[in-house]
RNA sequence: GUGCCCGUAGCUCAGCUGGAUAGAGCGUUUGACUACGAAUCAAAAGGCCGCAGGUUCGAAUCCUGCCGGGCACGCCA
């Protein structure tokens, strides 16, 4: 990866001329050696090869001779058929650890965005179902998307789409009218909707005519039913307040809360708007948007009852969405099990003429599987989140009872350690993979794991506490292979970011962060700050600093509290 | 059946737009707390990168086929 544009540009600017390339191609073909003891930088010389028709390791050892001494580099030299760059170690600890220090919480940010404004679409529960694993994908993913894009300089609206509408709650209705028990549902009010879901599905195989009823009440809600209305207005604020709790202990939050619901009323507007254009056709007595032209299954808007269906609220809250942010990106964070939703929702968008859906974007993560079969709320195979949240800060709690049993707050840095280890153990793969939720796997804090960044980070702020940083140092001090491996992947933060905002992959800022905990604490290991020479000491506190403010940044773009004990 | 995604060490995964000896963590074996926190560090063992072709100076990476797994494919969301 490459970091510093600084040492990246000074290269471009002493290649062009000596070889035969544009400088784009040359900044386009520099690369990282694997090692550090290869340099920083390194120039392949393949394609001045085929050009030459010579030795690509003759035609570097001639630039390695040709390329002028220079300020930046301590020297060039050319390792088979690469020419690779060292990079002066006093000016690359000046160029980074300074520059760290002086932006502080601002180190990594950039203008990319600047007066563009990106509309994240994340979390999205459903109400009447529990708070399951699933939905903490898209929550700290979306979650950790909306701090990326936030830092990269855009202007991000968070919306926590919440699945309050359709026919499931016809259904939950249905189920509460045979089922349901009003001293239960005061009581524990998420359990007993959530049994009277299962419930519904379980008794509907049997009987069919369930499903009908279910939709037979969605259908009223729809026209307004005062019944059902109210009933539906009281599991949606029981399951709101529910999910509240949950958002305060996870740290995520939302610039709107607009649901499915929100767009009720304009929802006829969105099928008026598609049949004026000539787009929705009768088929089996729904009204579809034919699709075949574009090789997809059509897309359904209106059901034979005449009551709307996903698509119909997802087509209207994009427009909607357009209409009121103009956004230059607009964020789905959903399950890879709805690709082909997604593609046929843009493509009814496309048909109707808005371009800006070249702007949209499903960004998909793979499935929670569970003893190697899928979760399913309706079969009640669900892990709930709540208890995972529980189990994690419980441990946390024990582990912190046996290590440092004097620590103030316990309880706050129990839930910081604990819920830091379960958000980073769901970013630091890569989201589109499918996970087999394993609790082992999620109690582990030892390793690639966010404890393990969070440590590293606490030691820091405890030499710091013993001695803060002293005007003054002299950052050249910095050039042992520690110090020095410790300053260059400090350097990469900002491409870091960059990458996971290209990608929108969060992995790449947790990969990142593994890498500069792991150089930290081999420095630590190797090197005294507290005990070292007066002007070194001066040195290595101003380069733990730099560490500890890298830390910090990116825990916070992951969604990860970073406590100074622990 | 058709389409999309995945397949790297015993397990879980990295591997940047194709490039220099394929890397971590967990687990296993062995060392390091009379130096700033051992939730740490150091070292060892462990891999025909699913299989077979192709493109290329060069393929874990790109193309094709096959095998294995996942997901989706009209009135759920």
């Amino acid at each position: 990866m490459i970091e510093m544009k600084l040492f990246q540009e000074q290269i471009v600017r002493l290649l062009t001329g000596l070889v035969p390339l544009e400088p784009e191609q040359i900044r386009a073909d520099l690369e990282s050696p694997p090692s550090l003891e290869m340099g920083n930088y390194a120039f392949p010389c393949f394609k001045l090869a085929k050009i030459h028709r010579a030795a690509p390791q003759k035609i570097a050892a001639d630039l390695a001779d040709k390329v002028p001494a220079d300020p930046f580099f301590e020297r060039v030299e050319a390792m088979g058929p690469y020419l690779n760059f060292f990079v002066d170690k006093s000016m690359l600890a000046g160029c980074t650890v300074g520059e760290i220090l002086r932006q502080g919480a601002d180190f990594g940010k950039s203008d990319e965005g600047q007066g563009k404004t990106v509309v994240l679409d994340f979390s999205a529960p459903n109400i009447a179902k529990p708070f399951g694993i699933g939905h903490l994908r898209s929550t700290i993913i979306g979650n950790s998307l909306y701090r990326i894009h936030a830092a990269l300089g855009y202007k991000c609206v968070g919306i926590n789409y919440i699945g309050d509408w359709g026919t499931q709650f016809g259904k939950l209705i249905a189920a509460y009218l045979h089922w349901g028990d009003e001293e239960l549902l005061q009581k524990d009010p998420i359990q007993h909707l959530y049994e009277l879901y299962v419930r519904f599905h379980r008794e509907a195989e049997a009987d069919p005519s369930l499903g009908d009823e279910g939709r037979g009440w969605f259908k009223k809600l729809e026209d307004g039913d005062p019944y059902a209305v109210a009933l539906w207005q009281r599991f949606r604020d029981i399951s709101l307040a529910e999910f509240k709790r949950v958002y305060a202990r996870l740290g995520v939050e939302f610039d709107y809360w607009h649901g499915e619901s929100f767009y009720n009323k304009m929802l006829d507007d969105t099928v008026a708007a598609v049949d004026a254009l000539g787009l929705l056709e009768q088929s089996q007595g729904a009204w579809i948007v034919n699709l075949e032209e574009e090789g997809m299954p059509p897309c359904l808007l209106r059901k034979q009852d005449g009551a709307t269906l996903y698509a119909t609220r997802d087509l209207t809250a994009a427009i909607y969405r357009h209409n009121t942010w103009q956004f230059a990106k607009a964020l789905y964070v959903v399950g890879v099990d709805q690709t082909l939703y997604f593609r046929q929702l843009f493509a009814v968008l496309k048909k109707m003429g808005h371009q800006w859906v070249e702007n949209c974007q499903h960004i998909p993560f793979g499935m929670i599987r569970f003893n190697g079969g899928k979760m399913s709320t309706r079969r009640g195979s669900l892990v709930f989140l709540d208890d995972v949240l529980s189990e994690a800060i419980d441990l946390a709690r024990e582990i912190i009872a046996e290590k440092n049993p004097d620590l103030p707050n316990k309880e706050e840095v129990a839930r910081q350690v604990g819920v830091g280890a379960l958000i980073f153990g769901d970013l630091c793969n890569d989201r589109i993979k499918d996970v087999d939720f394993d609790w082992d796997q999620v109690m582990d804090f030892s390793g690639e794991t966010a404890p393990y960044i969070q440590y590293a980070h606490a030691r820091i702020c405890s030499i710091l506490r013993k001695a803060p940083v002293e005007p003054g140092f002299n950052l050249s001090l910095l050039d042992n292979e520690y110090e020095y491996a410790l300053t260059a992947v400090l350097g990469k933060y900002p491409a870091a970011i960059a990458r996971a905002g290209e990608t929108c992959k969060p992995s790449f800022v947790a990969r990142y962060l593994i890498d500069v905990a792991k150089e930290f604490n081999r420095f630590y290991h190797q090197c005294p700050v507290l005990n070292a020479p007066p002007a070194v000491r001066a040195a290595r506190l101003a380069l733990i600093d730099a560490a500890r403010q890298v830390l910090a940044n990116g825990l916070s773009l992951l969604g990860i509290e970073a406590p100074e004990e622990m």
